[in-house]
Formats: structure tokens, C-alpha cells, sequence
DNA sequence: TGTGGCATTGGAAGCGCTTCCAAGTAACGA
DNA sequence: TCGTTACTTGGAAGCGCTTCCAATGCCACA
């Protein structure tokens, strides 16, 4: 093994500078032709292959973009896990290593220099909190960033999400619409513009049936499981027929609630989540939802990243629309 | 924001040079503590963040390591977004960075070169398959590695893992202990250490009690769950009372299966697991299954990898105990 | 034949940091 | 008092790569 190939042997090994060798290899024009090609075979032949923190020094960008998860990383079937796939999978499609921070409402000193210094040349975050800290301090620290979910307009930040507003009057809509007269909701934190978003979605859908709201149905949760599940059971005790969780997880722990306590789902209770990630063929029970286009949304976000890291000044929000998916938990 | 704060600014401002500003920075020996500190007070107000890239160029290794998981990363609920998830958080808490590298069956010449140089100075492969590609690039390029559960022998690589032989017999044990005469089993890919080793746990429980396995009873998966699930349609063929599957993706296939063909679980199937990656009170099925501990393996990874690439020339493997999980897929 | 212009190329200057090495200084024992 | 040792420090040499800039060679054109 020995030492490292370096761009010297292999401008040496050519015949060429150091200059017109690094030319050829990351093709720049000014070279000509047949010196590029073969100085690409020579480089291959050594097995030459570009140290990556000197490339990044002297070129002053690097080609890893980092992700910033909220909360403690990807919870097994969670909105994180799917998330932190799709986006491994679209950065390694453009050839962008990805540098996983997770747990970032904690970050430790160390892992919040990683990102604001050098390594990363771009990040994308997707944390759980409105107005965080980690938007702030990347924007002050002038680093190419996209967003994942927190549209959110003042905030001067390139944005990918899921459509919320329409595609929750359209879950909640199913409900209404398959007999249920008690639709209760249990709310992400309303601070939160996508949770606020699927509330309004909420409110529309009886709206444009000219039904009332009872806002004793209306309890504010946090996108947390278990704190879904403490209030399931004072909204359970209004006797719902129907209740929309803001995500699957909050929906889960509603029907979760509703089994403990002999309900039967859907017949006396349909229950309907936003997200998607329970949309599983093998394991119970499979929640009405609408479906995040995961992987859209990740390329999408990775998309954006790219051109804002190449100087783009885009600060519009994408919005992405997701499938309702018919499960056993709605009639 | 304008120009970045560099060790000259930091060492200029305390009046001191790049040199000493640098043993400060770093509390190498061979500052007046009373120099050090102010340096160290001086960074600070000037708000000054080591460049990652510099620092790795010259001192010849990073604070990042790599991540390496096989197939498409982390599958929602499966094995391995909990590995992300743990090795995140142990990274993190050593101050160390995460380059997550997913799909690595078909990683892009581009990311596999982040791995290769530079970047990273060690990684953590989780790869399912046996003496596959990466770890014999990884050890020819001589990078320190660490490998989470693939024991073998063979490979001069340090090993974290589960304790599979002991847990299979106890989990196997279990069923056979609650009943069941007819135990069959879907396994891993037998040519994997891990699998191998679980199988002989099936087979092992059997013999400490003196009974017979019926090989038309055993069928050879690929923990693959959709594999699993047609292996599943002649497993239960053959009229077994009970089935280990060598994961819980496995095991989850033949309880589907089983449901579908209106067996009673786990009154006429006794089905069990191994992983634990469901026992999760809010989902159903929760599988009987051993709990592999994820977070002491993910630590004791990143510890290895740590000595490992402090210079430790230990390859041997460690082997850390799961525990049983007793869902309702059991008498 | 002379000259400007263009395409190629090599030299060299860093990118920001670590670390070897030699120089400077203070403290110590003889 | 002076030589020694033990610490501290600064100078300077890179780490491997990109890229500016000047130099070269070549062509076309007048």
C-alpha cells in the first residue's frame, strides 16, 4: 500500500504539470485533448484517487452536504427514518457525500463545527421546531441551506415540502365524507407552520361542507406519540366518530387508544393520519393517510441545494403533493 | 459576514504565533497555561471555528467517520435505521462526525471516494453480505474499519456484534418450552456468519432436548421479508406450531402469511424473532424476539473504531448479549 | 516576413492548519 | 558565577490540490 497517489505522480507520471493534470481531471477546458485522455488513463492506471480535504481547501467548496435531523434521529418508522434514506439516496445520485447530524437541537460543539466550517458545502434541514436555532445560526454563518418541511415565509430560506393545507381538507374530507359527524383532531404544536397548515386543512374540509367545528375535538399535540396518546383520552371522550391525526404517529396512538378501550375501528371510529409512513402492507394497523412523496421530496430538496450552493437566490418554497392512501382504520 | 476568522486572526489578536495559537487551540502540551487560556479566550470572542478541511489536510486525519450500510439504507422500521440512529447519537457523543454512505452494494464512484481519501478517517460497515466488496477495498486501502455484526474468523477486522448462537437456542427454546413439537424455521442467508450461527441456535435448542429437527421444516431466506413471505406459503405447508425466523423482517412475513391463511396466533402459530426491532407497543404484531441491545453495539463500534484508529491492532470480536422480548406472537 | 491573437501549458502562490526544529528563556545545581 | 536542563515559543515547511498569471508555441492574416 504505501503512500498515497498523489496528483504529483500522476502529472509526473504523464508528463505533464501538476496545472494541465488537474485540469484534465476535473475537466476544464484549456487542455487539449488527447493530453486530458491520457492523462485520465494515467491517473487510473495509478490508481489516483483526489484527496478530498485538500480539494476542498484549495477550491473552497467541498462535495458533502450535510443533513440536520431534529429529535434523536431517525425513530424507527418514523417521517425521520424515511427521510434520511431518501436523502442519502439523492445526494450519493449527485455525488454528494452526506454528513449526518442528528439529534440537532443538542448538537455538540464539535459536530456544529463540522458543519459550519469547511467540510459540508451545504446542508439541509429537517428539524422538528419552528424559528430554531439551527436556521438561524446557518444563515448567519452564510452556509447554502434548504429546508425540509417548515415553510414558513419569513424565514428567507429555500423550502421543499409536502402540500399540507389541501391534502389535509382532503384526508379529513374522506372522513366526512364516509358518515363521520364528530371529526376530533389531535393538532401538531401550532407554532409550527405545517401542523398550523393541516389544522386550517382541518377546519376547510367542514367548512366547504358547511359543517361546524366542536372545538372540544381540538386538542393541540407535538407530532409525539406519546403525547398523543395522553390525549387521546380526554378527545375520546367526547365521543368522536372520526379523528385526524396531524401525523401518523399521533394517529397511531389514537387508534391505539380507541382499541384499549373496545372501540372498533373503523365501524365506530375511523381514524386518519398525514405522512404515510404506516402505509405497510405487513403490520397493523394500517392508517388512512396521505402519503408523502418521500422521495420526490428528498431529490427535491437535494435539487435545490445544489443550485443554491451554485449561487442561486431562490428563497420560494416548493410544495409537493402528496396521495391519500386508503387504509383499514377508515370505512 | 465576510471573511472567515483563521488561526492567524486568533493568533495575531492574542499576540502570539499560528503555532502556539494552534497548541492552544488543541491543548497540546507545551503552553503557560495563562497563554493558552487567553488564546482560548481570544478564540472564543472572535467567534473563530477551525476549518475541518485544513486541519484534516495537515494533520493527516479527521473527525469524521463513515457510516456503511448495505442495501438502500434505512428501511422504516427495520434493523437498520436503528443502527443509523445509534451510531448518529455514538458518534455524536464523541465528537465525531458521520459520513453516511447508504445503497453501499452500489456506491458511485464518487462516494466511495469520499470514503477512500481523505475525509474519513475510519468507518463502520454494516453491509449484509459475506466478504463482500467493501471490506476488502476498505482493508486494502488500509483504512480502520470496524464491522457491525459479520463475525468471521477470516476477516482480520475488529467485529462488534450480537450474541447469535446462545439467543437463537434460548429464543428456539422458548417456543419448544411453551409447546410446540413442529418448530420450523426461515433463515438467513446461510453462507453470513450471522445466520449461519442462528441456525445452529435452531438446531441447538432442538438437541439440548433431545428432539429431531424436521428438515422440511427449514427453509433458507435472505431476511428478506418479501422473500420471507413466499418461503412462508410452503413453510406453513407443512403444518408447523411454531416458526423462528432468523429477523423479525422473517418472522413478520410468516406471520402475515399465517393471519392471511386464518391460522390463530399464536393459540395454533407460535411465531418468534430475532432483532427486536418490534417490540413496539403501539404496532401489531409485537414479535417475540431477542432484542439485539442497538445502542451498546453502536457505542462499542464507534469505541473500537476509535482504538482502532488510534493505532490498535486488535481485530477480535465482541459479542454482546440480547435480551428476550416476550410479545403476543407466543404462548 | 512580421505581428497580433488564441489555445495550451507550467510556475508559483496560496487555501488554513499542524508540527518539526531551532532559538530563546527561566530555573536549577555545582 | 556559569553551564545544563527543562520549558516555551516562533519560524518555516509542508499536507495535496486549485487557479491566477505569465510564458510559450502556433496559426492566420496583412
Amino acid at each position: 500500500m504505501g503512500k498515497h497517489v498523489t496528483l504529483d505522480d500522476v502529472a509526473r507520471a504523464a508528463g505533464v504539470s501538476r496545472a494541465t493534470a488537474s485540469r484534465s481531471l476535473n475537466n476544464r477546458i484549456g487542455v487539449r485533448e488527447d493530453v486530458r485522455r491520457n492523462v485520465q488513463k494515467v491517473a487510473k492506471s495509478l490508481g489516483y484517487r483526489p484527496n478530498q480535504a485538500a480539494r476542498t481547501l484549495a477550491g473552497g467548496s467541498s462535495s458533502v452536504i450535510g443533513l440536520v435531523l431534529g429529535s434523536a434521529g431517525p425513530r424507527s418508522y418514523s417521517y425521520e427514518a424515511v427521510i434520511v434514506q431518501e436523502v442519502a439516496k439523492a445526494a450519493s445520485e449527485s455525488d454528494l457525500g452526506l454528513l449526518l447530524v442528528a439529534d440537532a437541537l443538542a448538537p455538540s460543539q464539535g459536530v456544529r463545527n463540522l458543519l459550519s466550517d469547511g467540510l459540508v458545502s451545504g446542508v439541509v434541514v429537517s428539524v422538528v421546531a419552528t424559528r430554531n436555532q439551527w436556521v438561524n445560526e446557518l444563515l448567519a454563518a452564510d452556509i447554502p441551506s434548504v429546508l425540509i418541511g417548515q415553510g414558513e415565509s419569513e424565514s428567507p430560506i429555500r423550502t421543499v415540502e409536502v402540500e399540507n393545507l389541501e391534502s389535509s381538507a382532503e384526508v379529513v374530507g374522506h372522513l366526512l365524507d364516509t358518515g363521520c359527524r364528530r371529526v376530533g383532531t389531535i393538532t401538531g404544536p401550532l407554532n409550527r407552520y405545517d401542523a398550523a397548515m393541516r389544522y386550517r386543512g382541518y377546519r376547510l374540509a367542514h367548512e366547504r361542507r358547511s359543517l361546524e367545528v366542536d372545538d372540544s375535538l381540538v386538542f393541540e399535540g407535538d407530532f409525539d406519540r406519546d403525547r398523543a396518546y395522553e390525549l387521546a383520552a380526554p378527545l375520546l371522550d367526547q365521543n368522536p366518530d372520526g379523528v385526524f391525526g396531524a401525523n401518523d404517529q399521533s394517529a397511531l396512538a389514537v387508534y391505539r387508544r380507541a382499541i384499549e378501550r373496545g372501540l372498533v375501528v373503523p365501524d365506530q371510529l375511523s381514524v386518519a393520519g398525514f405522512d404515510g409512513s404506516f402505509a405497510d402492507a405487513y403490520v397493523s394497523p394500517r392508517i388512512t393517510s396521505m402519503v408523502q412523496p418521500f422521495r420526490e421530496i428528498a431529490r427535491g430538496a437535494v435539487g435545490a441545494l445544489i443550485e443554491v450552493m451554485g449561487g442561486s437566490n431562490d428563497v420560494s418554497s416548493q410544495y409537493i403533493d402528496p396521495d391519500i392512501f386508503f387504509g383499514d382504520t377508515t370505512r
